[in-house]
RNA sequence: GCCCUCGUAGCUCAGUAGGAUAGAGCAUCGGUUUCCUAAACCGAGUGCCACAGGUUCGAUUCCUGUCGAGGGUACCA
């Protein structure tokens, strides 16, 4: 890897300094910390400030070491790395920093060639290769709408998708319908008693909505209601063949109008399930913890206790005898890693099932503790669940129980509503006006959810999720329209092997950084499941590059990067082809489409 | 009560393996287009990084406590 090459010149470099200038002491000491070049490599940061240097070293735990004061030490060594063979890097020293300056040519040449060569793949790497990643996202529940309260693990987990796969993991993305548990007792009676007999079999998301929302009306004056609704689950799950066919309606009307979202949007799973999937494997679950010795009997309860834990108990089995969520999500996670094997699986839910989550990796432990599983066979050390905040619209929590959502799609229509009068404003003659606009829109909204880190709590504000200035996903598009616009308007061929040293202005440096650090933003995103360190790379890449765009020379014209200069031109438009391999590739790990034109 | 998360500019947020004078966007004001896409670019101002301790050569970042906001806390998911 590049990046390395720098580094580790520098630390062999500096190794060598450090054991010269402070001959002494290295003979006193031996082979450790300062003198040794492994740990100098580890200690090399990145300046906050990028022209101070592409790399920066910090002496000052030295000082007691060497008995020196730090800004003496850096001096010195830098003066000793200075005065040995030039090859790839330069130092300079400032308050106990080491500075480090690459050589330029050879950063922008490999970089620049590597992502001609690999277009799309460039950034991709092998380090999941033999990895195994299951991630489970959007998890709507069946007879209810896509509300903008789904938009977070829907987005975010399609987006861990692509950034797993492009590591080079097994990655399977796992959408585990709601279509199972209590609410399909509300549901049944709420059909039962109210259903507009002349919609029969003609039902949409809606009606099934204004149903459960009128059972929650009801249930506040007439409590029996929620009996009535266990008693149908019951019935449900023993099989009772009416109410079995109600849930089949209820499921393929929903999973119809959810594969239709998903298509409008571009999310993709590998894996459709969902809870109902489980119901034969339950029992197989329960008794590995009743053999486990540790299930008790509480208020008619089957239960894990975890009060050792600070924890609420896992009710196994509620004291009517049926199930829960959580009896279904051990079972899908047993089943899963039976199947799988997997060497990750990563829950994208809200944090407020962070308790549910404990509860389930605590029981498993639990589980395997009985079990005396050896270290290097757990499984229950596998799971994480990526939490992110709550979406709350005008500081109030939105509830599906009381009608107060947000239709996604309606979402979606209005921002699409939006990017094509702009477009018609813009550029009228632009072709495939619709498409376009629809891709802006579903921009507009994608980066509105990744522009945040995901454990803030984020107000659903429509001007901001419908802004298409600054940062946001529009302007990043426009980027990427931008720099295709130049690629259509070169006449010329693109070729990878030029003469680097033409793109000498601070700017073009700054741009072929970043382009070499969109690698490390991937590795970050997916080191903490952030896709936002994506996003916050792309516009920093997006704006060096306008800068550059706009650039004016000292008679204040723009100094274009198509002129009459031909071996300048052939230098910057490969890094303009750099630029929008990047961008492309970014706003596809962020599930976003990078039109040419808009 | 207890547990978890969050608290950075007027607003929305970056700052994620502790580092050098804390950065963007929005909003406000001013400027840039004989047009390589102005959905852009340039310039202007604002911060007791909630508060108080601690660890460290160094803390917005780690630890403890306080305050504030949100969430959770056995038969919902």
């Amino acid at each position: 890897m590049l990046e390395n090459k720098f580094k580790s010149e520098f630390a062999l470099k500096a190794s060598e300094a450090f054991k010269t200038v402070y001959a002494d002491k290295y003979k006193e000491i031996g082979d450790e910390q300062v003198f040794n070049s492994s740990f100098i490599l580890d200690n090399i940061e990145k300046p906050k400030d990028s022209t101070k240097g592409r790399f920066a070293f910090p002496v000052f735990r030295h000082g007691k070491l060497l008995g020196d004061n730090p800004p003496s030490i850096a001096s010195k060594i830098t003066e000793a790395i200075n005065s040995s063979d030039k090859n790839l890097i330069s130092v300079s020293s400032i308050a106990g920093f080491i500075n480090i300056q690459t050589d330029f040519n050879v950063e922008a040449a490999e970089t620049i060639s590597d992502v001609i060569k690999n277009d799309s793949n460039y950034g991709s790497s092998d380090i999941g290769n033999g990895k195994k990643i299951l991630v489970e996202y959007s998890s709507p529940n069946i007879a209810k709408p896509f509300g903008v309260g789904h938009i977070r693990t829907t987005i975010l987990g399609n987006s861990l998708r692509r950034i797993f796969l492009k590591l080079g993991y097994d990655t399977i993305g796992i959408n585990y319908l709601g279509d199972w548990g209590t609410q399909f007792g509300k549901m049944i009676v709420a059909y039962k008693k109210w259903a507009d007999p002349t919609l029969i079999d003609k039902e949409t998301v809606s009606d099934l909505l204004a149903l459960y929302v009128r059972f929650h009306e009801e249930a506040e004056e007439n409590k029996s209601l929620e009996d009535e609704a266990r008693d149908e689950f019951k019935k449900l799950e023993s099989g009772d063949s009416e109410n079995n066919a109600l849930w089949e309606k209820f499921r393929k009307i929903s999973i119809d109008e959810f594969s239709r979202v998903y298509d409008i949007m571009g999310i993709e799973f590998d894996w459709i399930t969902g809870e109902a999937f489980l119901n034969d494997k339950m029992e197989s679950t329960i008794d590995a913890f009743e053999k486990a010795n540790l299930v008790s009997e509480s208020d008619g309860a089957t239960i894990v206790d975890l009060q050792d834990e600070q924890l609420p108990p896992v009710l196994l089995k509620k004291a009517d005898g049926a199930t829960l969520y959580l009896t279904r999500d051990l079972s899908g996670y047993l089943y899963r890693a039976d199947k799988y094997k997997f060497d990750e699986m990563l829950y994208v839910v809200a944090v407020n099932q962070s308790v549910h989550f404990q509860q389930m990796f605590k029981a498993l432990t639990m589980l395997e503790d009985a079990q005396s599983v050896p270290d290097d066979k757990r499984i229950s050390t596998k799971g994480k669940h990526v939490d992110f905040g709550m979406i709350k619209f005008g500081d109030k929590m939105m509830s599906t129980r009381k009608g107060h959502i947000i239709f996604l799609e309606d979402v979606i229509k209005e921002a699409a509503k939006l990017a094509k009068e702009k477009i018609e404003e813009k550029t009228p003659d632009l072709e495939n006006i619709d498409e376009i606009a629809l891709q802006i829109g579903l921009g507009a909204i994608f980066y509105s959810q990744m522009s945040v880190r995901r454990q803030k709590d984020v107000n659903f504000r429509w001007e901001e999720v419908l802004s298409f200035e600054g940062e946001t996903g529009p302007y990043l598009q426009y980027t990427h329209a931008r720099l295709s616009s130049l690629m259509r308007n070169y006449k010329g061929t693109i070729d990878a092997d030029i003469d680097f040293s033409l793109l000498d202005c601070p700017e073009e440096k700054r741009i072929v950084e970043l382009v070499t650090d969109f690698k490390q933003a991937i590795a970050d995103a997916a080191r903490v499941y952030e896709p936002n360190m994506i996003a916050n790379h792309l516009i920093e890449l997006a704006a060096a590059f306008n800068k550059f765009y706009q650039r004016k020379d000292t008679e204040g014209r723009i100094d274009k990067i198509i002129s009459d200069n031909t071996e300048l031109t052939k230098a910057r438009i490969v890094l303009v082809k750099a630029v929008q391999v990047v961008i492309k590739e970014g706003l596809y790990l962020l599930g976003i489409k990078a039109p040419e034109a808009m």
